[in-house]
DNA sequence: ATGAAAGCGCTAACAG
DNA sequence: CTGTTAGCGCTTTCAT
């Protein structure tokens, strides 16, 4: 047996030989350019098979300045807390499930890939942004969730194609996806105030994310608009333990409570279990209305009646947004807002 | 105001004019290579500053062959049934995040990516292994439910640097990690019979999961060295819709049970519910014992007795893994084994 | 210690 | 329709 020669793998020259014509065609009929003979494409074609040649990326992005991949960037705040022990709690919210799976639909028909990355702290969004000016990926979404996040001002600013989760805090030109929060947040209160609820609550999100001022300014003017001057309210992390934590909160000071909204479903959960260890029924004594219609809604008992977010389809158009940008660059930035829907189960 | 120059982005020979060397010198002080002259190095460090220099990752990893990127692929069979309605179940599992959490815990601090990537068909699976051999990156971590997966075979056979997330299905070179299934469905076992639970039954995940199969045998037997000959059981899919599903399943033939052990959390919890609907006291009549020490056991009522697997050290030791592979091509495959322990709160 | 030069494997003009 | 050629931006011998 005669020693192997080294096991390189092939390259376009080694099919052009094998196939008996020039690099060049090999690359068009590998690319799909039509202008390519009939016969000398099968000859290419089974000249590949033959090598088992695949083309190889870092060559193509060299020149073609494109890799076929997109970043998800989750950008976070730098808290690790007693109750919020690991990173990436996000990970473990069932919304980021939807998100990926929505953003999954709309890139794997176009064989477009994903890069998965995480930054909190500031050294790390910073390294980021280098990173991806080194050309890995062709564009970034950025799941953003703090309101101060410098993270999506920096990328704007590299000039890298990017689509925003949410509306920026402060305006700038960045094309994004988001749910009227708002809109959602009142149409809890309509719920509540249509079955009749005199001393309604709230159990807000972190203040320093924007989707939870939003959804708590919502909820009390339309709540105002019913009547409802005060509106007490706890704030929570979005969290199941820290949805239980605001129901004894607000209950040790407003123990007539006959009504509650929670900013999301898992820390509806937690008031609903807090409401249940109380011997509290619900929706008898306190409604209750969550928020994101997620796996956690169907979870409980009673059912959570909760304002339905369609997140797939936020994440999918996120996801075809960053495309359009890709494809061209001069598309000017684009906003694409969601109506949220009320999903009426039990608990309201 | 004179026409600006293209803004190409600045290269090495770009750098290497402004610092006044030689293009070699500047890669070098960017690769920390020793060899170069202090005061050379702080030159050049300026003339990056100044340029705004980033290197291109595309021509690095056209010479070096190493992207600094890793992927984690989830491959799931292609079932899509009327309570799995989007692809990627795993996504919305807890399990899911607490796996992702694990890996950047290690993957981070060593500066490596992550790419994502979904499976669910052969089609895709074959597109798969081309795509990794293109060389978008350096090694693969497989998440594979199902036991006829042919992924992993493919992906040893493509000689890429790959772990497993659990125990080949038959005997193969590939390095992975696995939670002893048996011993921990045993652990179960052991808590039930412990309380004098007489007419146990069982939920079991998907019989095609050598998970499922491993931790309904290890509660079999352990249970039949309790002298417990027969143990129903029903089949769920690992969702909480389906553990509610099969208990209703398992009450309508076998009504006095008084112990369960359901395959994972998400199971369990589904199964809380289903009893405490048909008013059926746990632990008191029932005493219900799961599997994974996810987030759902603690928001359970009452709080989940359950066998904790701890996911995100076997997430990083995976990862670790993967990463020794990447770094010594010989080293040969390897397997580790982390045992499960019994976490006692309130349903047993 | 530094520079010159040779590619890595591919695409895209440009000729023919 | 096909082949030739010139790079893409970087690392890495090899001289010096």
């Amino acid at each position: 047996m005669i020693e192997q020669p080294a096991p390189r793998s092939p390259t376009l020259e080694d099919v052009a030989r094998v196939a008996g014509v020039s690099r060049s065609t090999v690359s068009r009929v590998i690319n799909g350019v039509r202008n390519v003979d009939r016969e000398l494409q099968e000859t290419v074609r089974s000249a590949v098979a033959e090598t088992g040649y695949v083309p190889n990326q870092a060559a193509r992005s060299l020149v073609t300045k494109r890799t076929g991949s997109v970043a998800l960037v989750v950008s976070e705040a730098e808290h690790r807390t007693f109750d919020d022990p690991f990173l990436g709690r996000v990970f473990t919210d069932p919304f980021f499930g939807r998100l990926v799976s929505g953003i999954f639909g709309e890139l794997r028909p176009r064989r477009v890939n994903l890069m998965l990355m995480l930054t909190e702290t500031d050294e790390a969004r910073n390294q980021l942004v280098d990173y991806l000016r080194q050309g890995h990926v062709d564009g970034v979404m950025i799941i953003s969730t703090h309101a101060d996040d410098p993270l999506p001002r920096l990328l704007t600013e590299s000039g890298l194609p990017a689509v925003l989760s949410r509306r920026p805090s402060r305006p700038m030109p960045i094309s994004y996806v988001d749910a009227d929060q708002q809109a959602g947040a009142a149409l809890a209160a309509e719920c509540l105030a249509a079955r009749g609820c005199k001393r309604v609550a709230t159990i807000s999100g972190p203040m320093d994310m924007p989707a939870s001022r939003e959804r708590l300014d919502g909820f009390r003017e339309a709540m105002a608009r019913h009547g409802h001057a005060f509106i007490p309210s706890a704030e929570g992390n979005f969290t199941q333990e820290s949805g239980e934590r605001a129901v004894a909160e607000l209950l040790a000071q407003y123990p007539d409570i006959d009504g509650l909204f929670a900013a999301n479903d898992l820390m509806a959960q937690g008031a609903l279990l807090a409401l249940h260890d109380r011997g509290i029924a619900v929706p008898g004594r306190v409604a209750v209305v969550g928020f994101d219609d997620s796996s956690a809604a169907k979870a409980c008992r009673p059912p959570l009646t909760t304002v339905h977010q369609p997140i797939e389809d936020m994440a999918a158009e996120m996801a075809r947004l960053l495309l359009a940008h890709i494809e061209d660059r001069q598309l000017r930035a684009t906003a694409r807002i969601f109506e949220p829907t009320l999903v009426v189960r039990g608990s309201a």
